[in-house]
DNA sequence: ACCTGAACACCGTTCAAGT
DNA sequence: ACCTGAACACCGTTCAAGT
């Protein structure tokens, strides 16, 4: 259909100011965020903006280049809270919850920013807080590196995996069929399973079947961050 | 070219025997570990199967659906060890040892199994075991649950993280430019990293540019595990 | 500098048809 | 039951051409 074909989308015709590659990347988070990861395309998003799909490639070289950048945007809201006057353990408590608030309001491109490596340092700010705040708190050169690994690793990676999604593919009723077969377990060659059941089902990783989108696991990224804490604190003496 | 239609690889003329859906996925996995996920394609995957693309869809039904199931397989290998006269912090280290590994084996598909729901029931007896040994160290009821959730949501995680792969775009030459960004920084801006660039460059999360696959990150994996169990341990009385 | 428009080489998937 | 073979509606990307 000739319908489809050419941008004839919101104010775009005549002689518009031109796209900036900001613009482009804007687009796809939004873009992203409403309609999916998958349903991101350069020729849905060039319908999106009103331009011709290879309109996108002068702003952005390629897809996995827009994809990249648009997955960098997710910590990028964050302002990080002042030190002063705050215990380290309670600061990086905060950080931590701001990053999971972040990563829950664009759970679509986390798992692009869990799985790919940084190609640019606009973390820098972010990273040097963090250092500082762990120097001031005792560690230095490489307890310094392993557990700022450890701290970076822990929060970003524990969100990655509670804002799993099911696959793209599914068809809705899967979950019935889970749900009964985790129910349908032998009691006696998973007695555990069994009686802590009720807990666990639809609770906890490889025994749900709603994404952390959905179903926040905050109490155990609570306990989870305590438990992070607790044992930063019995490395410093 | 009529040559790279239809299957004509290995001895498949003639009758043979009929595909299985585990030969399948089989097949999937090994292509994937050796040809990158993004080349993992219905076709590519057909022709080296020696058979057209169509025939796959009888055995797994979709692509989302096969790749789920490949990146099912990638902590199927393990085979976990007796709590025999074992400690319960010293066991849990193996365990995290072991599935750091069998992921390190199966890079490619990662990505997927850390933003991929499970959507069925093969890990039953992986959890159960973890669920005894915790349960055993002394925790129950909801605080089994987060601790369990604290566990699996840190190994998974961290790992999945450590195996960051920089976008499928990036042209060679991407990392000298990091790197340079890098060393580029104020130092009065940032003291910190500035002071500790030499042991953080390629060492730390956002601070490297080589992936876990190629720049295993065993020592700061230690440190990690190392808060975790304490922090365990401070949890228990 | 920035965008159009056509074209190319791929995809996943459906469906009827064979055996 | 299991697979072929053609066909459809998409993709990302290149490139010459316009302004």
């Amino acid at each position: 259909m000739s319908e489809s074909s050419g941008p004839r989308n919101r104010a775009r015709q005549g002689s518009r100011a031109p796209l900036s590659r900001e613009e482009v990347v804007d687009a796809a988070v939004r873009y992203a965020d409403e309609h999916g990861l998958e349903a991101l395309t350069m020729r849905a998003l060039a319908k999106e903006m009103g331009v011709y799909p290879t309109a996108l490639y002068w702003h952005v070289g390629s897809k996995p280049q827009l994809v990249a950048a648009a997955s960098a945007r997710v910590l990028d809201g964050i302002v990080l809270p002042s030190v002063h006057g705050v215990n380290w353990d309670v600061w990086l408590g905060e950080v931590a919850r701001l990053c999971r608030a972040a990563m829950h309001r664009h759970p679509n491109l986390v798992p692009i920013m869990g799985s790919q490596l940084a190609v640019s340092t606009t973390a820098v700010p972010f990273v040097e807080r963090i250092l500082g705040v762990l120097e001031g708190a005792g560690f230095t050169g490489n307890d310094l590196v392993d557990v700022y690994n450890t701290v970076i690793g822990f929060v970003l990676g524990w969100v990655t995996l509670e804002l799993s999604a099911p696959p793209s593919d599914a068809e809705a009723g899967w979950q019935k069929g889970f749900a009964a077969e985790l129910r349908g377990i032998d009691p006696n060659t998973f007695p555990v399973l069994t009686r802590n059941l009720p807990l666990l089902e639809n609770n906890a990783f490889l025994t749900r079947w709603e994404s952390g989108r959905d179903r926040p696991m905050d109490r155990s990224f609570d306990v989870a961050l305590d438990v992070l804490v607790r044992g930063l604190h019995s490395k410093i003496i």
